[in-house]
DNA sequence: TTAGGGTTAG
């Protein structure tokens, strides 16, 4: 990407050809939409230096790849910057900052800067209302959503598909299906076409209640609507299928699945596997996981992964052993997650030494342990009867730079009790609290 | 040239 902008600067420096602010826009979109930020970034201050000034809509990129990126703070400082200049935010600038905003439940910025933007004239849209909505039902406030959207109503802005769409979703993650049921036919009779979202939305709600027979049924209605299922519908019902042990089901959904025209992504792959896995088909995942090895590099990951876990799930500790390793002769390096796997695994299964040995390879590839490593090397003490043995890797872990939660603490100290180490902890506590306080 | 939604391992 450096080389982009490297051109870029090329093009500007020796005007080769004059770039105006539109063709500096869609490049710096281009960037953003691709996890390259700080690039576009650099190009907005290359932009100052040449004719064709950074305007609303290239800070306003940049703004929203910031906040996307979790960068909320750096997003204002941009945004701070524009309205020094003079250049004035639009109602895209303050819709992504709203959002960012409600991604960290920032309620009260939230408030101030839709009231900021009114009294300028800029007022929130469907876009607006409808990140507004969306937060609140993910945190399960309906009720607030709901208030959210007659206010936008009242504000002669009218809701549509996407908005519906997160209030089932608010519905569906209390397990109100039924409701979320009534939202779809209402939306309809009021005029707004549903969409594959509007479905799959639904499916999974079904499907996280393990109720697979209406999920099924849904999933006939949709081309009843003249909708098509796509690859997340298809993922969401197998993966609903083999939860409930529905195996032979789940065979032939993935079998319609592709001759509907759609190949199984990493994801399908992943829940294909860990199905299988999941309800005792040791043959059929080995069978398909090494179909795909062969075919699909990027899939790795997410493969060996599930494939770890679903393996010491079942006991079969060796197989899972292996597939690690292989994970290092191919050269990938395995994330925190899959390790994360791997120590439960071993841990649960009382092999301390060798999970002594990841640990060391994770510090050799720069992967540190994260708060789950901690937390579920504890749960998989808890569960183990080698506690005492097991013991020895937490203190190495804990002398080591513990990166204790409030979970873990708690874990921790509920297990340092059981196992008769009072002394060890009131040792730590000091020190747990100290690195607590950081 | 800019902003909103669904599946996804411990």
């Amino acid at each position: 990407m450096e080389k982009i902008s490297m051109q870029q600067r090329k093009l500007v420096k020796e005007k080769i050809c004059k770039m105006d602010e539109v063709m500096f826009g869609t490049v710096m979109n281009g960037l953003c939409k691709q996890g390259h930020t700080q690039t576009a970034l650099s190009l907005l201050r290359i932009m100052e230096q040449g004719d064709a000034k950074p305007n609303t809509v290239v800070y306003s990129i940049v703004v929203d790849a910031l906040c996307k990126d979790q960068m909320v703070g750096a997003a204002f400082n941009l945004f701070n910057e524009m309205k020094r200049k003079g250049i004035t935010p639009n109602v895209h600038t303050y819709s992504s900052l709203v959002d960012g905003l409600c991604k960290f439940d920032q309620w009260e910025e939230v408030r101030l800067l839709l009231d900021e933007m009114t009294h300028l004239n800029i007022f929130p849209n469907v876009h607006t209302f409808s990140m507004l909505v969306d937060a609140f039902c993910k945190k399960g406030m309906v009720e607030d959503a709901v208030e959210v959207l007659n206010v936008m109503i009242q504000k002669g802005e009218h809701p549509d598909v996407v908005t519906f769409n997160a209030i089932m979703e608010g519905y569906c993650l209390r397990g109100e299906i039924d409701v979320a049921r009534r939202v779809l036919d209402s939306m309809i009779d009021i005029g707004v076409k549903c969409d594959i979202f509007s479905y799959n939305i639904l499916v999974n709600g079904y499907c996280k209640q393990k109720k697979l027979d209406e999920a099924m049924h849904l999933y006939c209605e949709i081309s009843q609507k003249g909708l098509k299922p796509d690859i997340v519908t298809y993922s969401t019902i197998l993966q609903g299928l083999f939860e409930v042990g529905r195996v032979e089901c789940s065979e032939n959904l993935f079998t319609e699945m592709q001759n509907a025209g759609h190949s199984p992504d990493i994801y399908t792959c992943g829940i294909m596997l860990h199905g299988y896995l999941k309800n005792g088909h040791v043959e059929r995942a080995m069978s398909l996981f090494h179909r795909w090895e062969k075919q699909k590099e990027d899939a790795y990951i997410l493969i060996y992964n599930r494939g770890n876990d679903g393996f010491f799930k079942i006991q079969k500790l060796d197989k899972a052993r292996s597939i690690f390793d292989k994970l290092y002769s191919v050269g990938l390096h395995p994330d925190v997650i899959r390790y994360n796997v791997t120590v439960n695994g071993l841990c649960i299964e009382g092999l301390v030494d060798e999970a002594k040995e990841l640990l060391r390879k994770m510090e050799d590839n720069r992967c540190s342990p994260d708060n789950a490593t901690s937390n579920l090397i504890v749960n998989g003490l808890l569960k183990s009867n080698k506690t005492n043995e097991a013991m020895t890797l937490l203190k190495e872990i804990i002398q080591r730079g513990f990166p204790a939660d409030r979970v873990t603490m708690s874990l921790l100290i509920e297990l340092l009790l059981l196992i008769g180490e009072g002394p060890f902890l009131l040792n730590m506590i000091p020190e747990l609290h100290l690195r607590n306080e950081k």
